[in-house]
Order: structure tokens, then C-alpha cells, then sequence
DNA sequence: TCTCCAATATCGTATTTACGATAACAGTTT
DNA sequence: AAACTGTTATCGTAAATACGATATTGGAGA
């Protein structure tokens, strides 16, 4: 998938886990699989669990006995954040989409 | 502005960069303003300026005598793949509006 | 020409993000 | 109990991204 490009884009991993835990309890192996559909490349576990134990030692997300994480209230709070901080960057996603005939993905 | 927060989300200056001149020739300071007004902050030329260098060195970006930038049909076609990749990974991005009920940024 | 000023550029470093390898752990099956 | 398996977790390191300070450049005006 994705040819060699130079700016690779990184940084939105925390992000879009708590997003994804906004609609669904999930477990590691669930966010490991659910991001590879996003990215299209499949992260190693060297990356996904470091993050989800640096979201839980901040208090925005919990685990529970089944290890299904889900976001906690600050959880919640900051993910409100930074989607209010993402749609001001990122204003003019509409033309952008427009710009590349972008057929929905995964409807 | 954007009080504390954990995940910075780093990582798509250069794909705003491509993005604004694909509509617009600016020069470097052009760019650093209109990057102010998405981030919120400002970013440092230090920034901004070896972005820019690196696009350059990659053949994505030229600048003519003013110092203007603009895309490069290289930059052209590696913009439409970040395009690509990005809609793919955020593909649920309406959901994600309609949950905040964020208010169009900037008209 | 000289001075001033903003824009541009570079340097070294800090921080964040991600990787690969490997280890610990839990549940199943033999 | 022992071996197997998939998930979870940690460690050290690499790469990407951004910062702050500083240097350089190129006019505009005195």
C-alpha cells in the first residue's frame, strides 16, 4: 500500500484510540486490528501498548478485567479537544476531499 | 489557546504545507501566518524553514525569485497520495464532526 | 553608502512517535 | 503437568518532528 513518500505523517496514534474507544470497548489486540484497516499497515505491538499504558497512567482511559479498554470522564473531555483543535486545522477538509474525488472509504 | 493536553499529534506540517500551496503560491512567512491561524500558535521559523528546505531538496516544492513555493507536479502527485491515505484513515471523520457538533472553523 | 528591519536560513538539541526483539502471562489442549 | 498459542507488556533504539537561538540575506529609507 502506501508508496514511498517523504512526510510520513506521524502522530495521530493516541488520538484515534481514544476516538475508537469513544464507540466501543476494546481490547489491544481489537485497536491493533481496527488501526491496520486505517492505516492499511499493521502497527507492532512495541508501539500500540506503550501508548495504551501511557492513556491509562493520564487517567483517559481504564481497563477492566476482560482488558477491554474504554475512555474515562478526562478521557472524554480531552478527546473533545483535540477533535475541536483537529477541525480547525484542519477547516477546508471538505474541499480537500472534493480536490481528490476521495470515494468514501468503508462507508 | 489548545490548553494542556498528552497527545500532541505532531506530524502533518508538511501535508498542510503541500496542501496550501496547492492552492496558492506563498512565501515562507506567508506560510507561518497561515499556518497560525490553523494551529492556533505560532510556529518557529526553525520550524518552518527546514520544512520547507526538505521539500525543496525532495522536488516536491520550488520557489521562483520572490521566494514563492508552489507544488512541483511531483509535489502534485505525493499530495494526492497523503490525500488518499488520510481519508482512508480517517474515514469516519463526519461521525467525528457531528459528535463535537463543531461549528464550521473559519466559514 | 550605511543602517535598520523583516524574512530567510542554519545549527544543535529536546520531544514525540514508532519499531523490532524479546519477555511475561493466561488459557487450551495434549 | 507440559507444550502450545495468542495476547499483553517492556526495553532499547531509531526516526521524525519541532523548538530556540543565532546567523545571514536583501531591500527600504536616512
Amino acid at each position: 500500500m502506501c508508496g514511498h513518500t517523504h512526510c510520513k505523517m506521524k502522530g495521530f496514534l493516541s488520538f484515534l484510540i481514544l476516538w475508537m474507544l469513544k464507540n466501543k470497548k476494546m481490547t489491544g489486540s481489537e485497536i491493533t486490528d481496527e488501526m491496520e484497516k486505517r492505516k492499511g499497515r499493521r502497527f507492532s505491538p512495541g508501539t500500540i501498548y506503550p501508548v495504551l499504558k501511557k492513556l491509562k497512567d493520564s487517567g483517559l482511559i481504564i481497563d477492566d478485567e476482560e482488558k477491554k479498554y474504554s475512555l474515562t470522564e478526562n478521557g472524554e473531555k480531552e478527546l473533545n479537544i483535540h477533535i475541536e483543535n483537529f477541525f480547525r486545522i484542519f477547516w477546508d477538509l471538505e474541499e480537500m476531499r472534493k480536490h481528490c474525488k476521495c470515494h468514501e472509504h468503508r462507508k
